[in-house]
DNA sequence: CGGTTTCGATACAGGAGTGTATCCGTTTCG
DNA sequence: CGAAACGGATACACTCCTGTATCGAAACCG
């Protein structure tokens, strides 16, 4: 009996099991950025992984069960990549702080970016997959409520790490965090899909998403040691 | 010869050929909006139109050409509802305009953007297929250059429009227009998306929408008559 | 070491969709 | 009115995918 196992969640996974998952879930990654959730099939999943529909349906049971599963996982690396590359550039940052002018902040945040998104391939491998979530939970009303959850949990793991962030320059936020985190990730989003259907060097792409990020946090923070210096808050670009 | 007909693209459609498309289109509308793309077969969309594959493909030689089609046909939809609905609203916001204050422009913004999308349904129907010609955008390096045009012509065609709302109520830009509307459409697809997919009630949906787009507005824009009254400039929500 | 699980491969029996070639009722127009 | 063109239906010959039932090798365990 195949299907009475996938109940005990807790289960300690053979090793090869863990294996054949992974390979299937990496296959999965690319056969859905290429094609999409909707065009891609269970075959061509598991011939890409190297295996047959067997194991497939041996650790799966349907195709969005594998895809919910994909995204959490590519979701958990995606914040450890953000936190670490807001680890690696503290120090940097806080040394700075006190002469960060407006260019050199949009510098920064632009820098920040690249390195927090190294390969640019998988970034935007990772942009299509979330606007195939949401398009999945824009028609499932069964997983809408979950995609919702999703950028509720996001914005709570990306809030401490953005604040701290903005701690070491210096300024704090002057609206709450949400809705900042809420305009950023707007910003963001316009980036990748500039840089995703334009290339990297997409006038709206990263350098841009630098300067209008730069001009957004000079408009919505402010110094937090009153040593009244930077403070020509309006005229954004 | 069925194919060949297909070069000559100004040719006079009899009625019937026309009644035909449109009966297809609307089908396939109805179908990727609930299915996707994808998912969706050319039988599908012909048997919900009530035709068979003969019709389809005697008007169409791909299920992606009759989405490209579908999709400037309603985004033709959407901005004449925007332009009609901007002149219905044109005399009371120039009426309004000298006492206009936040909360009185946050009201009209939802208030505008509530009878600009009259049926919440369709809207948000737009809205998922606007999405999924992003997602088709972003794998298919021949359709890119295409989505990146139609969202410069989204632009430009709305340009004109904000720009006589905002000129109605006294203001101005301080920023490129370009930059402005682009953060402005962030917004409004935040709002969508919410409400898309929370209900119409949801705490992001287009009341909150509102809010946020009249302290933006208030933020990047500056009274046209010097007359100075209200410029408390900072402390958005 | 031998018995048991485990887990992926294989075989099977469909189902559904594809695109094309052809057909035939309708419309059009001289 | 009748011939030609039109436009959708039908039939055909595929290809691809699905989910399940069964099998057998490898791993595990006492």
């Amino acid at each position: 009996m195949r299907t009475a196992e996938r109940d005990d969640e807790s289960a300690a996974t053979t090793p090869r099991r863990r294996e054949t998952r992974a390979r299937l879930l990496a296959a999965a990654f690319e056969v859905f950025a290429e094609i999409g959730l909707g065009a891609a099939s269970v075959e061509q999943i598991c011939q890409r992984a190297g295996f047959t529909r067997g194991a497939f349906y041996s650790n799966f049971s349907t195709k969005e069960e594998l895809f919910l599963e994909l995204l959490s996982q590519e979701l958990r690396k995606r914040l450890e990549a953000l936190e670490a590359a807001a680890e690696r550039s503290m120090p940097e940052l806080r040394q700075r702080s006190c002469t960060l002018d407006r260019d050199d902040l949009a510098a920064f945040v632009t820098e920040f970016f690249a390195d927090f998104l190294q390969t640019g391939e998988e970034a935007t491998t990772w942009y299509v997959l979330e606007t195939e979530f949401l398009l999945l939970a824009l028609r499932d009303p069964e997983l809408a409520p979950r995609h919702v959850q999703f950028s509720v949990e996001v914005c709570a793991e990306m809030a401490p790490v953005i604040e701290r962030l903005v701690g070491a320059a210096g300024r704090r936020f002057v609206l709450p965090i949400e809705r900042a985190l809420g305009i950023l990730t707007d910003f963001f989003e316009r980036a990748m899909r500039a840089t995703a259907l334009q290339g990297p060097d997409a006038p709206d792409g990263l350098t841009g998403f630098g300067r209008h990020t730069a001009d957004l946090l000079f408009a919505i923070t402010e110094p937090v040691a009153a040593s009244g210096e930077e403070d020509a808050e309006q005229s954004p670009n």
